[in-house]
RNA sequence: GCGCCCGUAGCUCAAGGGAUAGAGCGACGGCCUCCGGAGCCGUAGGUUGCAGGUUCGAAUCCUGUCGGGCGCACCA
């Protein structure tokens, strides 16, 4: 148990003497106050109509009883709890750093719950781009936090490879190839005008030849889509590899073809949800909030997009899943209430479809924005940008800004300023503290056994291991409610602390008792900062 | 017209109803004989778009309003 989950429970423990009310206490820095700080008592004072006062100094009268001596505990007007620790305390937090290492921070919230976390997603008729890329580390990160507080995420990759768009994608690889063997062609109508488009011809005409001109059209084209498809695929792939970013499974919309199309809307038929109106099957959405009815067979006997999403949510929940989190970019957002609709038709609790909407990303170079369009081929490629700013600054550029707000993305800035990256404040952090350990080492300092350690501890130092102790409670926060940032805001007030502590304190050369406290320090920052950067799928470097 | 999101420092953005609204960049001024200066310290910069409401307390929640973005297909 952490440190401020067991001082969590004492709380808990300390209301259920006043009251029934069950609460969870949230924990912030003290500041001048002490050590740590939470308004467990105005919560619990809203709820029984207290006053906030009362219920404080009574909590504190339960916890001055249960606490050790070495943990102060004071109420400050309207109603704060603060608590101040001896060094004893503080080394204890320490302790629980090393003991648990790298999976410090980490929980078993999540009891095992399998989750399916299908995240990026991009269609397969080009390569990522910069919209897809907030997905797919926004995914990525919400899927290493919720890993870590316990949850059994498996990565999906929704692999769109049905539908009008792949069409004219694969009628776009065939007026290339085409034209790359000098035979007459005709592009398509709404074809992608991409030079990757070109490429993947010139790629199957290496392979192949001429000799697909033979082929009767049908025969021809279906080679075209499968090896574009599989090109395509391979590419992102190797895309998203390049930023570290994996998947457990490629789940191909085709395979939806083998039967779940027909049970899901055989369940909803069956449960009365289908009707038919003007030549076409319509879903009630209506009936479970959704502002109209939806198409989910057109006319034309071919199901809607829409379809094939309903089917893709029953097949997640038959492979086991309990929890199916999806994250969309802003142009779903539409799609959210028709599919929790779906989803309670076929007979599931909705709020196990979590929906996540993330906001635009803007490219803007030279001051003036810069279209985006699959179609004409402009746009700046995921590629394109960790090679041109790197890994860890793409992923942090992405993460740096709230999932509900617009991501406007500085080329001029991100080319030639990525020193200026707030990433790298990160990162200088965890590489300074390793410097410190590996100069202690060098000097043939040892760190001894925590328990023989008599700590000394100044105002720095205990503000710094008050951040450790908060940090387990800053990850689950992060994954509970799906806020990446807020794991990245917290290990950037960590970096900015320790950076200050270095400059105006010594670790090596400082008398002795101090030395060995500030060295066991470092060492726990060290691993907190690791634990953190893993966790957003940042490199942790040992020189920069 | 309807729906979702956003209006916070010159710019890009934080701040889960908490104590004096914070960072980075930009501007100005300081700090390396010493564990890594990709760092630190300081100055300037704010009526949190506006108006009401809810309560011990509102940038945060509610209502209205004004701006901006995105979406409103039998496309995906």
């Amino acid at each position: 148990m952490y440190f401020l989950e067991n001082l969590g429970a004492e709380l808990r423990s300390a209301l259920s003497q006043y009251s029934t009310l069950e609460l969870e206490p949230l924990w912030e820095q003290g500041g001048k106050f002490g050590d740590f700080s939470t308004n467990f008592a105005f919560q619990a004072a809203r709820q029984l109509k207290k006053n906030p006062m009362e219920i404080a100094s009574f909590l504190r009268e339960r916890l001055l009883d249960r606490l050790s001596q070495k943990i102060t505990v004071e109420v400050a007007p309207p109603g704060f709890l603060n608590f101040i620790l001896q060094d004893e305390g503080m080394l204890q937090i320490l302790r629980e750093v090393f003991q648990k290492e790298e999976k410090y921070g980490y929980w078993d919230y999540g009891k095992g719950i399998r989750t399916n976390i299908e995240f990026c997603s991009a269609n397969p008729t080009g390569p990522i781009h910069l919209g897809n890329a907030r997905g797919a580390c926004l995914g990525h990160v919400l899927s290493n936090l919720w890993d870590a507080v316990g949850y059994d995420v498996t990565r999906e990759y929704y692999f769109d490879d049905v539908g009008t768009q792949v069409d004219a994608f694969v009628l776009s690889i065939e007026a290339r190839y085409r034209e790359h063997l000098g035979q007459p062609f005709q592009f398509p109508e709404n074809g992608y005008y991409g030079e990757y488009v070109r490429k993947i011809a010139e790629e199957i005409a290496s392979k192949y030849g001429s000799q697909l001109l033979e082929l009767k059209e049908q025969e021809r084209l279906k080679v075209f889509r499968e090896e574009g498809l599989t090109i395509m695929r391979a590419q992102h792939q190797r895309t998203l590899s390049n930023l570290g970013i994996e998947f457990d499974v490629w789940f191909p919309q085709s395979s939806l073809k083998e039967g779940w199309l027909d049970r899901a809307l055989s369940v909803l038929k069956e449960r009365g949800y289908l009707y038919e109106k003007d030549g076409a099957i319509w879903f009630a959405s209506s009936r479970f909030g959704d502002d109209k009815d939806r198409v989910v067979i057109r006319s034309n006997g071919e199901p809607t997009y829409f379809a094939w999403d309903i089917a893709y949510n029953l097949n997640k929940v038959s492979r086991g899943f309990q929890i199916i989190i999806d994250i969309w970019g802003p142009d779903h957002h539409g799609y959210v209430p028709r599919n929790k609709a779906a989803f309670e038709a076929l007979g599931y609790d909705s709020k196990n479809l979590i929906l996540i909407i993330y906001q635009i990303v803007k490219l803007f170079e030279g001051g003036e924005e810069v279209s985006m369009s699959k179609r004409t081929g402009e746009f700046l490629t995921l590629d394109e940008l960790v090679e041109t700013v790197g890994k860890d600054a793409t992923i942090f550029f992405l993460l740096n800004t709230g999932i509900d707000s617009n991501l406007d993305f500085n080329l001029d800035l991100a080319r030639e300023r990525t020193m200026d990256n707030p990433v790298y404040y990160l990162q200088y952090a965890y590489t300074r503290a390793l410097s410190i350990e590996r100069e202690a080492q060098a000097r043939g300092k040892k760190l001894p056994e925590i328990e023989n350690i008599s700590p000394t501890f100044g105002e720095p130092e205990r503000k710094l291991i008050a951040l450790l102790a908060l940090m387990p409670q800053e990850i689950l926060k992060a994954a509970v409610t799906m806020t990446p940032l807020r794991l990245a805001n917290f290990a950037k007030d960590l970096a900015g602390e320790f950076h200050a502590f270095y400059h105006d304190h010594r670790v090596l050369g400082a008398e002795e008792k101090v030395e060995i406290s500030r060295l066991a320090l470092v060492k726990a920052i060290r691993v907190v900062l690791s634990n953190i950067l893993k966790i957003l799928g940042l490199s942790a470097p040992e020189k920069m």
